[in-house]
DNA sequence: TATATTTGGATAATAATTGTCCGAATTATC
DNA sequence: GATAATTCGGACAATTATTATCCAAATATA
């Protein structure tokens, strides 16, 4: 039950991408360096990112990425949803078992809300609001500094 | 994100001993029987539990398993933490980025209180809430049947 | 003693995650 | 038009996690 690192990754990413984004484009070489993070499968990453419509990429000379849409418009959950998935945390295999499945049992119910509640707090954080904290705790977080190329 | 299939197994497992809680052992055999898996596998999770604290083992003939503490103190996230693990479903790397992490950052904190939100109702549901809704839905959850050796 | 059962360890099969590489497509600039 | 810079897509490989099996040893009953 945890994040894949591929999460981690892109949440962090975005972040990096959300505090430039007053710049044309930012390059992948860019985001992996700028976290020590391997770029060939940063770049993968993206590559999901952007079918997940959250970043919009630019082929070719001065190309690179930006934010598909506006930092406030996307939340740590779209992230993870993103690079994740939507499937739900907990499916049964209730053909396995003898077991009709016409209404939710109490297991059923009780994992979809428990999802519900999670994605609601994830919902409530945008890029932009990253970048407030980030402002406040400009200090500890050295690795957002734009690196030149 | 999604739950291992060990879960699954160990909390329709548990249900089964909770409902059969009145006998003096059940074993991982029928238990495995009833649901349709795999009995081996289910015996390596069984270990688990018992570790756990959540079951008890009787070895030995007439042996078996039984709930260790009565079924309304057994929760879901109890099951889930004992399966799964405890630790957090996020962390972030902040060695390989230059990150000081003196104070949580709004990504850590917010992933933190998604988390806990998330065990909040999981903690609100006991095998006995579980044994109660499925009086309801008897005729559809056939598999709790207890089957005869 | 014979039988029933969990335990713990070793091992194997399968699947998921993480990571690399490269040729093709695209775009900017000279 | 040629060149350089960059993402794209696919194939592939390495590593790790999950799922599963088997068996000898320990334990308990009768
Ligand atoms: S009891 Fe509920 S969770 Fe289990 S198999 Fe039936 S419907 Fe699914
Ligand atoms: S920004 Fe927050 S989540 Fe990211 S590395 Fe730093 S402390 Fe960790």
């Amino acid at each position: 039950m945890q994040l894949s690192q591929s999460t981690e990754y892109a949440i962090h990413s975005l972040f990096y991408l959300a505090v430039n984004n007053n710049r044309q484009t930012v390059l992948v070489s860019e985001i992996a360096r700028a976290q020590n993070i391997s770029e060939s499968y940063l770049a993968k990453i993206f590559q999901g990112l952007v079918k997940a419509g959250l970043v919009r990429s630019y082929r070719g000379a001065k190309g690179g990425y930006h934010l598909a849409v506006p930092a406030e418009k996307i939340t740590l959950k779209n992230i993870m949803q993103a690079v994740e998935g939507t499937s739900p945390i907990y499916t049964c295999d209730h053909d396995r078992r003898d077991c009709d499945f016409v209404v939710d049992c109490l297991i059923t119910a009780t994992m979809k809300k428990a999802e519900k509640k999670m994605y609601e707090i994830l919902d409530k954080i945008t890029l932009e609001k990253l970048i407030e904290n980030a402002e406040e705790l400009r200090n500890q977080m050295k690795w957002l500094d734009s690196i030149p190329k």
